[in-house]
DNA sequence: TATAGTTGTCTACATAAATAGACATTTGAA
DNA sequence: TTCAAATGTCTATTTATGTAGACAACTATA
């Protein structure tokens, strides 16, 4: 392929940050495997139609994302490509099914607290507005790179020790088997794609522009009564959603 | 909320375009649903901290894009807003489960040929590489409104005059049910978020820096065998993926 | 018919993004 | 050791984006 790359001027999207997604890209479809190396920077100007620094100021994004490194006299490495891939079914796990993707998956709490339900929560959880639920705010790391974070209801009354036994267990299955619910199942999940807003971002450890998937979803145990009501904003660029119906 | 909404300066994303981006999300949230206009242009500039004219380029871009319109003296009304839902279960079809969601829904043939089955199609269907497979291009609009377009695979030894009955029938339903095919499940779906490249902005319509979710799909007949590969690029500012486990 | 509140348009200026060219520095291979 | 190929750094200039202020034009309402 020779051909010019497409991108667009006076789109309100500067061409350096154009370029780096297309290259970030071009990387997690694994163009560049056999070499491990991007092309030299005179050669992506020219397919991209770009001055060299331009093309720079793309690099020295994707080097800051830790996406790639320069060595002078050598070229530009690429230091990570793939894309995790989530299961989603009606058994979704969490950390269960990313199998050996990562070496090293981490879950932290952010917070815990007990909120009366919004209206979204409470449709969710088929129970009445305000009624209290524990909120648990989560961000999960796969080798030191969050790829996602998450909001989950649980209703206070019935897991009365959600929190606690989370952070004892670091798993959201575990902590529901705490309190006697052995099974659970995916009842309801939507997907919408969106750019990040600012806390997403600083979570995430996202560049501005970067694009999350919101997953809001609903678990019912085994009588088909809601036990969890969680809004997960997925990275996009870090992750693959696996779909098994 | 009286607080500043957050836009960033420096990141490559012009403020314009952030803030069209921050309005547009409010506006599918339902935010303005009450009085059908946005706030003020000085308002707006006050929540976002920025100048007047910036949030009026902002607007400029929404105006083009047709989702608001100002009138001078009155304000600026909001003339579209929900996004369509889409069901993705084991028995997914196109156009059936938007239900009353759009007057009228169109699906255009953009392109019909006999291709020789790629990596990624071969596996997909589970046949050797190369073998000659029917290909369709197609986009959906519904009132209008470009929401995705798609490339499918079928295998033409099985399914040979799949262009022709789709044409006649608008449907790949009816044009399997044409093949004896009465019946055919989801055997997998794979969804990934990007930016769209040229082909899909001009395809469906979309401003520069526009997201798309990808679904990448297989449909497989009752007896388990493949018998159509798709790769499906929904608009995402215009829809929400609904999964039904 | 005033008047407050809104969008439309203009000028001037400041800052960021992109282009253009030159040359230094480092690497790997002949 | 020499040299071609790559990245690193600098200066100068042009274009796009954003700020600031003023005022015109239009709408709804008192």
């Amino acid at each position: 392929m020779n051909a010019k790359k497409t991108v667009e001027r006076q789109t309100g999207v500067a061409l350096w940050r154009q370029i780096a997604d297309l290259i970030r890209l071009s990387i997690s479809n694994g163009d560049h495997d056999r070499t491990g190396l991007l092309p030299p920077e005179t050669v992506l100007a020219g397919q991209f139609g770009v001055n060299r620094h331009t093309v720079r100021s793309a690099l020295a994004a994707l080097a800051e994302e830790g996406l790639v490194q320069a060595i002078q006299g050598r070229g530009t490495m690429i230091r990570r490509k793939e894309r995790l891939s989530f299961p989603i079914s009606k058994r979704t796990r969490f950390s269960q099914g990313l199998g050996d993707q990562a070496r090293d998956i981490e879950v932290k709490l952010l917070a815990r607290d007990i909120v009366p339900a919004e209206a979204d929560v409470a449709v969710g959880l088929a129970i009445a507005p305000a009624t209290p639920c524990i909120r648990l705010e989560l961000v999960s790391s796969a080798d030191g790179r969050p790829v996602s974070c998450s909001t989950s209801y649980f209703l206070s009354e019935r897991f009365p020790l959600m929190a606690e036994h989370f952070e004892k267990t670091r798993s959201i299955t575990r902590a529901f088997a705490a309190h006697g619910l052995a099974d659970y199942v995916r009842a309801s999940t939507e997907l919408v794609a969106r750019h990040a807003d600012a806390a997403e971002l600083s979570l995430l450890r996202l560049s501005p522009g970067a694009i999350v998937i919101e997953a809001t979803a609903v678990n019912a145990d085994p009588d088909g009564v809601p036990v969890q009501f969680a809004r997960t904003r997925f990275a996009a660029d870090r992750v693959k959603l696996k779909i098994e119906t």
